[in-house]
DNA sequence: CTAGATTTGTTCGTATGTATC
DNA sequence: TGATACATACGAACAAATCTA
């Protein structure tokens, strides 16, 4: 049995601190100097504790006059790349991924129907524009980037979180599949215009407010992706770890 | 534009050291000693880089001779713990949950038709016989508990370990939902009542290798599940913050 | 079982960088 | 511009854990 580290103890008596004082963004901590006197211990055992909740990614540390922890809501780029380092030592498999993606893309796409503003639709049309330029040039890697960024936008108008955090989740496993590597530029150029036609028509339903249609769509986008995907190579060690 | 920290440097190092020497479970890094020489700073910047990739579930710190930082594979619970606390600040709703667990329990089900093995089978009957035993004797709160257990157990058999991750987090999420609520005893003695049913109508069809009996169990099983839940009071702000 | 060696855990003191007023 | 308040970083020391002879 392992005793318990001091900077441990601390920082999970600070999250039970802002969980009871209902703490919430741009509420702070006291600074160190304080917190040093509350737990009667040193600054590095402070900072160790302060460390562990910056990266869970609750908090901000802030120098200066009136700085300090200052809390923030862990944001969903911290939370994918902490799933994202998980799968780094399970051997997945592209299967894997998208046996879920063809459920949970479909049940977005209908989720969002009607609820999605001009300035989504917008995007929507940007983003298929630069796949079409990316098209014309043969750049296959923004292609493949760009085109993953179209489900990413559509999953923001979810208004299941959960259901946006696995999709963000999964659509971030799909980059890292998928980019850098080097299959026939055959099999990539059939791959982007089937993305292209598929985004085009699913845009166009969403238009409609087509439910219908839009799951339709949807549901016949990801069996082809994923049978793009079986074409191309299985094996893959992507380094899950790093950032950015 | 804030400048990055020398112990967050540090940290994205040690990372892409892991991923490029292709570091794994029972292997070690350099102890700090030796750290501190190689990136030509202080104990304690060493020692908060170590602590981040710590929280990140990467490593953990060992004393004594041959002693160190041993790497270690991410645990799922390290992972369901953070997303956990990222739902901390998002406004969730059981109907969240259930929208999800409806279709997620349902893929789990079938995908576990006969891969469970004798152990399997002995853990879940287990688990029904301490469900009606806490029944019998009024106990809500073990009760509730247990009955998640089950879905735990079933999901372990899964051979998709994306889909287990995420089954693994909403049966966290339901216990978060479910525990510490005082409802009547009318209620949690019906909700208790079907769940030991629907449990003993599932290992049934799982033990015949019914896949559409399974389907069918489970499907209506999360329905009423979610009916249950629906009647109890949706208003809570659970603590998803602490450990343990 | 004890004693010493190795490595992490913790403390104190000090200096420097940075944001606010 | 300078003063203040805070985080960041360094270095030396000691305490505690853990392995080995």
């Amino acid at each position: 049995m392992r005793r318990i580290k001091l900077s441990d103890q601390v920082a999970e008596d600070l999250r039970r601190w802002i969980a009871r004082e209902n703490l919430g963004p741009k509420d702070r901590l006291p600074p160190e100097k304080v917190l040093m006197q509350h737990y009667g211990c040193s600054k590095g055992t402070i900072r160790e504790a302060l460390k562990a909740l910056e990266v869970e990614g609750l908090l901000v540390m802030q120098a200066g006059p009136n700085g300090g922890p200052e809390i923030q809501a862990t944001s969903m780029e911290t939370v994918v790349q902490q799933m994202r380092q998980y799968f780094h030592f399970q051997n997945l498999d592209f299967k894997d991924v998208y046996e879920l993606r063809k459920t949970l893309e479909v049940m977005v796409a209908e989720n969002v129907v009607g609820r999605l503003n001009e300035s989504h639709f917008d995007r929507l049309q940007a983003n298929i524009d630069t796949c079409i330029e990316a098209s014309r040039n043969d750049d296959r890697e923004t292609g493949r980037i760009v085109e993953v960024e179209f489900h990413d936008i559509l999953c923001e108008a979810c208004d299941n979180p959960i259901l946006l955090l696995m999709c963000r989740f999964l659509n971030a496993m799909v980059r890292d599949l998928v980019i850098r590597r080097t299959d026939s530029l055959r099999e990539h150029t059939a791959f982007g215009q089937h993305n292209i036609d598929a985004h085009i028509e699913l845009l166009a339903a969403l238009k409609r407010r087509d439910s219908d249609g839009v799951r339709q769509a949807m549901s016949q986008h990801m069996h082809c992706v994923e049978g793009f995907m079986s074409s191309l190579d299985a094996t893959f060690h992507m380094d899950l770890l790093s950032r950015g």
